[in-house]
DNA sequence: TGCTGGCACTCTACCGCTTGGAGTGCTGAA
DNA sequence: TTCAGCACTCCAAGCGGTAGAGTGCCAGCA
């Protein structure tokens, strides 16, 4: 890989930088003479076409036709993202401004409706957060309340503050009163506990210990494993999705129309963040690397976001592969960092 | 009102109604060679002409340019609504079809989202489905939970199985006994009452009989307060958004987008809704009648949903001006029916 | 060997023109 | 009152010409 680097020579790679900071700005395809003015090597238009044709063999890029500029390709965006980018530090009166924006929010969930907020509106594209993980919240309390016939209604509360409702059918109605007892044996034994732990636990005690439980344990939990497993919230907010309708490029209705429906639909995307989640740091998807068809015009900028030192989602930016990649990645950066602090605060 | 009705010719009625089929059907303005032709009337195309001449005179119909066809005004559509139109009743099987749908639904968010989901499959256009109000559902149980610092979780169920959490901020630390005692108080006072009455009979007490009131009884009716004042759940579920994409007459980027704006923000789509709720029976906003801008390329068809005589909330689709007003509103009708009942079931 | 100016070529976008088709309004006759 | 006929209007589509942008290639120069 390092040959190859080493193989295109430097004014080659600041041509294409060039030209790709030239085709981020305006949409169109970028001639020759163009870059000759504006590249900064002092060289002809005929010299800058023949280096353009060595870029073009490369594939990172490619003219739409004859006798049009060149636009960069998708391998070219990614040569470019990989080894040419140098990304704009954030200033930080902007980062103050999110900052505040981010401590006003009391609720998790109202921290990352205003974190993908941010992002759409300081991108002007698409930005979308993925809901946090409760797997390394702290079990505080449950409460069981008994409704009508045999289910129950189960109140977890997490953390500081985060509540989670379930609803149980359990096999038999149970009282009022048996029910307390249960949840008064589960907040002794479980409070304050990790999560993940507290489930590991019940799932080791059911199995193992299963004889020396009386049938209150039992009950409780069965019920507390219930809850627990509800499924992680797999689920994600989004913000500015009619920011993509402005860019031309994105403005073929059908295209557009697969777009949305993916949003709405959440299912691909969620498996494509649930990728990004993994790999820690940036991760940033060009056009059809996603490998998902309603993308192909798209690319997306992530990072995950964690408190306390453990990932608990990821959010990103959604927009054209024509996107400004040195100034989004820090502000998709900036944005982690700054929801996984907001969230640590409350904790 | 009926004067002008009578003033209108039959057979000029026929027409308006043969015109609106049409352009209903494929979108294209309408002249005299295809009415005479379709419409049934045994005419020449120039007698046709006179006739609709007469209509363009009233402003039903107009032409986009002097040698096209004719397209119903909004003041058409209008008049055909509410004096031409016979509905097709729907089929029993596709009744039963929905019916069975929605049956699968456990809680009536579900049922909501179900709802909505029937009416843009059905009609290819966007559902929408505000959340029922709980304003005359049954307190079931209250329960304070502890949080910390000051902070107090409030559970509320009503009817049959739905749960409110709310947040209270109140003025010290309560202890869980406190607490327990609070709820304990609320649920033998107002167990199976009306939210509304609970929440008249709270204001009540705590002006007239305020001296005769302990700390304790006092500080229960204050959260009670808190929880029930929660504004009504302001909210819908939309669903198709994107068939609206389908409609070349909205296919224009930046109307789309105001649309899609819209829909995001919720506030003015929320008014509209408003006024349906009170009307009882289908209602029809048709072009700009609705007020707001974004919508003067649409036409919104809404019925309210009741369970047990009480009304809960609208539903209805929202569609191109060119819709097939005479298919769309017996499935707004039946939704609305079907969407009550299933609610009323699960009570 | 690398760079450059020059030149022929290609392709698009745009403009104006023409033409065919659809539909209208009007008029006079049945 | 109805209708056929006619002149008229307008749009949509096709066509040719032109200007502009950009390319590839070549030959000359340092």
């Amino acid at each position: 890989m390092s040959d190859k680097q080493s193989e295109l020579p430097d004014r080659a790679q600041l041509m294409l930088r060039s030209l790709i900071d030239h085709y981020v700005r305006d949409g169109q395809p970028v001639g020759s003479r163009t870059l000759a003015r504006d590249a900064g090597l002092d060289l002809s238009p005929a010299t800058i076409r023949n280096v353009m044709a060595d870029l073009e063999e490369l594939g990172f890029i490619c003219s739409p036709h004859t006798s049009a500029g060149r636009v960069p390709t998708v391998r070219g965006y990614r040569f470019f993202v990989d080894t040419l980018l140098t990304v704009q530090p954030l200033d930080s009166r902007s980062i103050e401004k999110m900052r505040i924006e981010l401590s006003l929010e009391q609720t998790s969930k109202d921290l990352v409706e205003s974190a993908s907020g941010l992002l759409s509106g300081i991108t002007h594209m698409a930005g979308v957060v993925t809901l946090p993980t409760h797997e390394h919240a702290l079990f505080k309390h449950v409460e069981f309340l008994a409704l009508s016939g045999s289910r129950v209604l189960a109140v977890l509360v997490t953390g500081e503050d985060e509540v989670q409702n379930r609803m149980l059918d359990t096999e038999k109605h149970h009282s009022a009163a048996e029910l307390q007892q249960a949840s008064n044996y589960l907040n002794e034994m479980f409070a304050g506990k990790d999560l993940a732990e507290v489930r590991a636990t019940l799932l080791h005690e059911m199995q193992e210990t299963r004889s020396s439980l009386n049938s209150m344990m039992l009950m409780a939990m069965q019920m507390a494993d219930q809850v627990l497993e509800s499924k992680q919230n797999d689920d994600y907010v989004m913000a500015g999705q009619t920011n993509l309708m402005e860019f031309e490029e994105l403005c073929d209705i059908n295209s557009l129309r697969k777009l949305f429906d993916a949003f709405n639909q959440k299912r691909d995307i969620l498996a494509l963040l649930d990728q990004c989640v993994r790999s820690d740091g940036i991760q940033i998807f060009i056009g059809d690397e996603s490998g998902y068809q309603m993308l192909d015009e798209c690319s997306m900028v992530t990072a995950p976001y964690s408190a306390d030192g453990q990932v608990l989602g990821v959010l990103g930016v959604i927009g054209p592969t024509r996107m400004a990649y040195d100034r989004v990645i820090p502000i998709v950066d900036a944005t982690a960092r700054l929801l996984g602090a907001a969230l640590n605060q409350k904790e």
